[in-house]
DNA sequence: ACCTGAACACCGTTCAAGT
DNA sequence: ACCTGAACACCGTTCAAGT
């Protein structure tokens, strides 16, 4: 038999490729539909040639994640703290709306990816240069869920933290990549939470956002508030 | 042969049954490792039979969506809209504690099921009741998000309007019964929107809950606020 | 008419056999 | 040493054969 005649000869695999395909497969066919033989075979490969580059199908969707968050817009400067960080989150979420299954998938992740990770701790150091003590940076964040990364949803879903115990448990490594990451863990340490981890008190962030929101809507009423104005904060502070 | 002879004669399958086995079992061992074959075997039964009370898995989650939301506390009465909804919204997330799945598979849903048709209508007719307008309404409850539901989670996952040119679409008999998320789809179909379609603005409704929030953490900066307050809202509306 | 075993077209991954 | 076909233990669902 001759080789597959149709197939231009493909290029030797590597895990970009394979990457880079799955990202382009799901976008395509949707994420329910992507599977390690399907992928396969729009590579034009046997299945198991890609366990040469990722572990299994766990690996393949954080590396689909990594790629994507790695397409957000490294953050500008100047301007106020809320600019700032608007921008960035706006445009996280430009990024995520190339890819539906995007933020889906990153909330099944048990943890952030390290372009995650990155990215989280960029908006974490914006807080912080605007003024925000560490303790509302950490509320802050925990209020933003979801949106941090472009979408109205919690960033990952709630898993039993695997080592409660543990104290500030952040790898010396880590903590110097992620400093303000770092910062919002320790403070955390001494309630017994972590912000990596599952550790925090869930009820009070909840109704932190909640009372928030809560209020937002308390104060348009009363200004008698319309979209024609078409921005929730317009005229909320003197 | 014997019929089976560890298992006590089971009752008759039931719809019922099906569905609160499928809850339970989900509870269990996790909505991932929950087949139509591993339920049937649950339920002492060949997968088959499963067929007979739910159409598809699909049906199956759809009414394993039903049983969770129906545990939601009916509305209180008396006190202002804010503690009103805040205490509605708070025991949605109290019975979706209890099934770590449920949020997930409410988001993975095409469309609400009539129990979150009427848990969202009740809602809506509070903050209705409290002076908001239909408006401010509208846009309050995509800034909620899935708060509403007890998460921090948008409430369905984005599908493309299967009909986009269609009016305010919306069955006669579907209005009468959630007549608050009736008026809510009537006023934004006037745009071309549709607040159970996938039709609105989302770039607005994203811009409108982030603007809330970021003016919240500014406010709370120059209050110097600190979490011993224990409430974001405290002090917050003079 | 009702129920169900076998079969179909899939999965992710292991493993032993081929080169 | 590298690669890969076959196999394993699963899926959801169809369908025809049994009662």
């Amino acid at each position: 038999m001759t080789p597959r005649p149709e197939a231009a000869p493909r290029a030797p695999l590597s895990r970009d490729r394979v990457l880079s395909a799955a990202v382009e497969l799901a976008d395509g066919i949707g994420i329910e539909a992507l599977s390690m033989r399907r992928l396969a075979q729009e590579l034009g490969v046997v299945p198991m040639a890609l366990y040469k580059h990722v572990a299994n199908k766990e690996q393949l969707l954080d590396g689909m994640v990594e790629a994507v968050v790695s397409e957000i817009d490294p953050p500008a400067r100047g301007s106020d703290w809320q600019g700032a960080v608007r921008r960035r989150i706006l445009s996280a979420r430009a990024a995520l709306l190339g890819h539906p299954w995007a933020a889906q998938v990153i909330r099944s992740r048990s943890g952030p990816t390290p372009a995650v990770l990155a990215y989280l701790d960029s908006v974490i150091g914006m807080l912080r240069a605007g003024g925000l003590s560490v303790d509302l940076t950490h509320h802050a964040m925990h209020a933003l869920g979801g949106r941090v990364l472009g979408f109205t949803q919690e960033v990952f879903d709630a898993a039993p933290d695997p080592d409660p115990a543990a104290p500030a448990a952040m790898p010396a490594e880590a903590a110097a990549a992620y400093p303000h990451v770092a910062e919002l863990a320790m403070a955390a340490a001494h309630d017994g939470d972590s912000v990596v981890g599952g550790g925090c008190d869930d009820q009070f962030e909840f109704e932190f956002a909640l009372d928030l929101l809560l209020d937002g809507f308390e104060r348009l009423r009363r200004q008698g508030w319309s979209s024609g104005a078409r921005r929730a904060g317009d005229g909320l502070i003197a």
